[in-house]
RNA sequence: GGCGGCGUAGCUCAGCUGGUCAGAGCGGGGAUCUCAUAAGUCCCAGGUCGGAGGUUCGAGUCCUCCCGCCGCCA
C-alpha cells in the first residue's frame, strides 16, 4: 500500500487537493510535489518521517521528546490512513570531540559511553510510546558505508575540493568562528588574555590547516528555487522566511572535514586517513542510511518530512538540501521546524536548575498525559511555556473530566445494564429532521451528528498542517457536545416503555459513537489511552483505522456492525484525576 | 546599525483576502444536578486588539511613525 495506488487515499492528501505529476502521471500529495520526476529509478511510494539524531553528550530533555512526539504523531496519523511500509526514524549522533571527551571524563571507551547514553534516548522514546521503525546510531557500520558512499559521490561530482583554512577555531564547539564573532576575554584561571566566541563563550585559537571544502556557494539559486516552488519546503512560513533571508545573504563554501589528530572519533575521509568527516555531514546522511542508501533507498526517498528544532534549521534547510542536490538526490519535501520549551517563561538551563526531566514527568502524568500536554500547548511557531500547574489543569479537564467522564457515564451499568453497544433507532432519531411522529431529536442533536460526521475531515487537515492543538480542541469540543446531548435528554429519567427504551438506547449509541470516532482520531496523540478507550467500547483492533472514523453508520441510515456487541471488560477510570503537586 | 517575524481576555490561540471596533478552548466566579470518574449542565465576569497618527462611509484587519519581545546579518 503506497502513495500512488489508484483509488487509494494517498498520504498527506487533503480532501480537495490532488496534483498529477506530469512526467509520470502519478498522483502526489499537493504539499509535497516531486521536484524531479524523471530518472530511471524506482519511484518513491513509501512515507518517510524523521527526527534529528540526538547528540549523546547529555541525557535527553523535553525538547528531544517533543521532536519525537511530533514526528510520532504524524507518523501514526499516516498509518491510520493506510500508509504501509513507512519509515519513522530517530536515533543518536555519536561522533565528535565532545563525545570523546565525555567518555574520557567518565573513564570509558567512547563506544561504551555511546552505548549507555544512547540507551537513555531509547528508553525515553519507548516509555513515551514513540513508535519509531528505526533507531539509528552513527556508529553503525551501515551508516559508515552510507557516509563513505555519499562522500565519494560529492567528490566525484566535483563539489568537494581541498582547501586551506586559516582562522579562529573553537575546539569545544568543533567549529570555525569568523573574525566578527570573536571577542577578547581573560582566562579566569591564569589571568592571561584570550579570545572567545561571542556566541558560546568558548575559547578559540588561531588555527591553520588543510581540510576539505564543500562548494555550498554554488547552490544558492537552486536552494531558492526549492524553497519557493514548495510552500512546505520549510514549514511553517516563519522559518521559510528565515531561510530565504540566509540565502539572500549569500552562502560561503563549507568546511566538511577536520584534521584527524584533533578529531579521531568519527568517520575518516575515504582515501585520506589524515582527515575526519565533519560531524554534521556525517549526521545528516543518517536520513539516507535508514532508507537503505546507497542501493535500496528509492522507495522512501525523498523524505516526506524532517521534524527539527529551530536551533538546527540551518543544517537541515540549507546544508542538507545542498548536499543532496550535489549528490544527485532530491531534497526533502518538507523540513518542519518547531520552537523550544520554556519553563515558566524562562529558558531551561542546568545552571538555573529549572530543567524539566521528561522521565520524571512521565511518572507523574503518564506518557500519554505528557504527550497530550505537549501537543495541546505546543505551537510550531512559538516557544511553548511548560508549567506543572498547566499540565495538571489541562489533563484534568480534558482527559479525566471530559472524555473520561463521558466514557464512564456510557459504560456504567445503570445506564447500560446489558453492557453491550446499544442500538440506534431511526424511529426516534430519523436521518433527516422533519415531521415524524416518533422523532425525539432536536435541532441541536442534528448539529452534533453533523459535527461528528465532519470531524474526520477537519481533523485530517489539522494533522496535515501540524496544528495538533486544533485537533485536540476540536475533538474535545465534540465530546463536550456529546456530554451536553446526554444531559439534555437525561436517559436516566426515561421510563420502561418500548419507545423510551429505544430512545435511551439511541442516546447512548450516539454518545458512544462520538467516543469511538474521537478515540480513533486521537490515537496518534495518545496511543495507549485511546487504545484503552476503544477496547472498552468493544471496538476491534481491525476497526480502528481512519476510514472507520469516517464511517458513522447511523448518519447514513445503516446499522453499525458492532451494535449488540459486548463491551470491554476493563473497568475503572480512563485517566485518574491528578492532584496538584508541591 | 540593517533586515525579518511577532505583540488580540490570566494562559493557549482564531479572527487570512477591510463590514454587525471582537470570538473559542482552558483557567476564574456563580448557580444547578446527582445517570456517571465529586463527572455533567447552565449562567457570568475578564479585552485601551502594544501606543500615536493617517487612509476610508467603516480598520484588529491597509499605510506611517514610535514602544516592547524574538531571530538573522553586520
Amino acid at each position: 500500500m503506497g502513495i500512488v495506488q489508484r483509488g487509494m487515499r494517498s498520504i498527506l492528501l487533503s480532501r480537495r487537493a490532488r496534483f498529477v505529476c506530469e512526467a509520470r502521471r502519478l498522483v502526489c500529495p499537493s504539499p509535497y510535489r516531486l521536484l524531479h520526476c524523471g530518472g530511471n529509478h524506482q519511484q518513491k511510494d513509501k512515507f518517510l518521517i524523521t527526527t534529528p539524531i540526538f547528540y549523546v553528550n547529555s541525557v535527553p530533555h523535553l525538547g528531544h521528546l517533543y521532536s519525537a512526539v511530533l514526528a510520532d504523531t504524524i507518523h501514526r496519523w499516516q498509518q491510520l490512513k493506510g500508509a504501509g511500509g513507512s519509515i519513522f526514524s530517530t536515533g543518536t549522533d555519536e561522533h565528535g570531540l565532545k563525545i570523546q571527551q565525555a567518555a574520557v571524563a567518565h573513564g570509558k571507551d567512547p563506544q561504551q559511553f555511546c552505548d549507555e547514553v544512547s540507551t537513555h534516548f531509547r528508553d525515553l522514546f519507548s516509555m513515551s510510546h514513540v513508535g519509531h521503525t528505526d533507531f539509528i546510531r552513527t556508529t553503525e557500520s551501515r551508516h559508515r558505508t552510507a557516509v563513505e558512499h555519499f562522500w565519494r559521490k560529492l567528490q566525484s561530482a566535483g563539489y568537494i575540493y581541498q582547501g586551506k583554512y586559516e582562522g579562529w577555531y573553537s575546539t569545544s564547539d568543533e567549529a570555525f568562528v569568523p573574525d566578527n564573532k570573536v571577542m577578547d576575554s581573560v582566562d579566569k584561571t591564569t589571568g592571561k588574555s584570550i579570545k572567545v566566541s561571542i556566541e558560546t563563550g568558548s575559547q578559540v585559537e588561531w588555527m591553520k590547516e588543510e581540510n576539505y571544502m564543500f562548494r555550498l556557494s554554488e547552490f544558492g539559486p537552486r536552494l531558492l528555487k526549492w524553497l519557493d516552488s514548495n510552500p512546505r519546503a520549510v514549514y511553517p512560513d516563519k522559518y521559510r522566511t528565515l531561510v530565504r533571508g540566509w540565502l539572500g545573504e549569500g552562502l560561503e563554501d563549507l568546511s566538511v572535514s577536520r584534521q584527524r589528530d584533533r578529531l579521531p572519533w568519527g568517520i575518516p575521509v575515504p582515501d585520506d586517513p589524515t582527515q575526519t568527516i565533519y560531524v554534521w555531514l556525517d549526521a545528516l546522511v543518517n536520513y539516507l542510511t535508514v532508507c537503505g542508501y546507497p542501493d535500496n533507498h528509492h522507495a522512501h526517498w525523498p523524505a516526506d518530512c524532517h521534524v527539527v528544532g529551530k536551533d538546527i534549521v540551518r543544517f537541515h534547510a540549507v546544508y542538507w538540501p545542498a548536499f543532496l542536490m550535489a549528490a544527485g538526490l532530491d531534497p526533502p519535501r518538507s523540513v518542519v521546524t518547531h520552537s523550544h520549551w520554556l519553563m515558566e517563561s524562562q529558558k531551561m538551563s542546568k545552571s538555573k536548575g529549572n530543567v524539566v526531566d521528561p522521565f520524571d514527568r512521565i511518572q507523574r502524568y503518564s506518557a500519554d498525559g505528557l504527550r497530550y500536554f505537549l501537543l495541546k500547548h505546543g505551537v510550531l511557531e512559538a516557544d511553548g511555556d511548560y508549567s506543572d500547574e498547566k499540565v495538571v489543569k489541562v489533563l484534568n479537564a480534558d482527559l479525566a473530566g471530559n472524555i473520561g467522564g463521558l466514557l464512564n457515564r456510557c459504560l456504567a451499568t445503570s445506564l447500560n445494564p446489558t453492557q453491550t453497544f446499544p442500538a440506534f433507532s431511526a424511529n426516534t432519531f430519523p436521518v433527516h429532521p422533519g415531521r415524524q411522529s416518533n422523532s425525539l431529536a432536536t435541532e441541536e442533536d442534528y448539529k452534533l451528528l453533523k459535527t461528528l460526521q465532519e470531524l474526520p475531515g477537519s481533523v485530517d487537515q489539522h494533522y496535515e498542517n501540524f496544528h495538533i492543538y486544533k485537533v485536540l480542541e476540536e475533538t474535545m469540543l465534540c465530546v463536550k457536545q456529546a456530554n451536553g446531548f446526554v444531559h439534555r435528554h437525561k436517559p436516566w429519567k426515561l421510563g420502561n416503555t418500548p419507545q423510551d427504551q429505544e430512545w435511551a438506547s439511541t442516546i447512548l449509541h450516539v454518545a458512544m459513537e462520538t467516543l469511538r470516532v474521537s478515540g480513533i482520531l486521537l490515537q496518534p496523540v495518545m496511543p495507549n489511552l485511546m487504545s484503552g478507550l476503544l477496547s472498552r467500547l468493544g471496538v476491534e483492533e481491525t476497526e480502528r483505522s481512519w476510514s472507520d472514523a469516517e464511517d458513522v453508520p447511523c448518519v447514513k441510515g445503516r446499522e453499525a456492525p458492532y451494535v449488540g456487541r459486548t463491551l470491554g471488560t476493563n473497568r475503572g477510570v480512563l485517566f485518574q484525576r491528578l492532584q496538584k503537586k508541591n
